[in-house]
DNA sequence: GTCACGA
DNA sequence: TCGTGACAACGCCGT
DNA sequence: ACGGCG
């Protein structure tokens, strides 16, 4: 077996299986999962940057088994990144950080999809860089519906003078996300979110649905719950395990 | 995708 | 030498 | 305290 490799500034890293087919419908291989990361990375670097990563290997594509991956695995390679964590009851997890494009390779060469970021960086884990707001529509609400209902949050945040920036999440819904210059703890970012959710909710009870059962939910379901230290949405410019090989993308805003 | 392990 | 299992729990929600 | 959620 030739061993293939990517020169990344001189340095090199070994990619393989790339005519293995990841998403079979759409006929997209290994290769150009790869092609889109090393593209993409200039943008997608920044917001992974310093971030413990929450991945989702799927060594065989989307169609096949696919785990969790907290841990650095051993058999990383030894420059690439990693973050130590002790959780409350002592648990130790070492993430894999992407802080540069090698590492972006080694880690899409071992099939991970998607990127998952922490919120808060690994200097100061407590205090997320943003508050978010996850909208994820439930029948009968439409896409449509998810953009309203964001509209009308970003006005709200306009009222407070909240800079918000808004992308797709790639699957069925929106993320906006609120900077807050870490200057506050998740629980304060998951107060903000609940007390703004429920601020639309009461404008659009028959639009907008806080229930926590997943089998009650009906409309534009607000989920400020993920306002938590360790968990994660899928990054900007993330690409997704979905039919069609769908990408988390940043929205426009006006000006 | 890769490794540790046991048959 | 080959087949199989592991690779994520955890911190919060709502009652 | 519990099971549910992502
Ligand atoms: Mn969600
Ligand atoms: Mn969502």
């Amino acid at each position: 077996m030739i061993k293939q490799f990517l020169e990344i500034n001189g340095e090199k890293v070994e990619v393989s299986n790339l005519d293995k087919i990841f998403w079979a419908k759409e006929g997209i291989l290994k290769a150009h999962l790869m092609k889109y990361y090393v593209d993409i990375s200039p943008y997608l670097l920044p917001h992974l940057k310093d971030r413990p990563l929450t991945l989702h290997p799927y060594p065989d594509g989307i169609d096949g088994p696919s785990f969790f991956m907290k841990n650095c695995p051993e058999h990383a390679p030894p420059w690439l990144e990693t973050c130590l964590y002790l959780s409350e009851d002592g648990e130790t997890i070492n993430f894999c950080l992407a802080n540069d494009l090698k590492s972006l390779v080694w880690l899409v060469n071992q099939a991970c999809i998607e990127f998952h970021p922490w919120f808060s960086r690994v200097d100061k884990p407590d205090c997320p860089d943003f508050a978010i707001f996850d909208l994820d529509p439930f029948p009968p609400a439409t896409f449509d519906d998810t953009i309203e209902i964001t509209q009308l949050i970003k006005r709200v945040l306009d009222e407070f003078e909240l800079k918000s920036f808004i992308k797709t999440s790639g699957a069925t819904g929106l993320h906006i996300y609120v900077p807050i210059g870490r200057k506050f703890t998740y629980e304060d970012t998951r107060n903000f979110a609940m007390r703004v959710s429920y601020i639309i909710h009461r404008v659009y009870p028959e639009k907008v649905c806080m229930e926590w059962d997943v089998e009650k939910r009906k409309g534009i379901r607000i989920d400020y719950t993920q306002n938590v230290k360790g968990k994660t949405l899928a990054s900007p410019y993330s690409l997704r395990p979905l039919e069609g090989a769908p990408v988390s993308t940043p929205l426009p805003g006006r000006n």
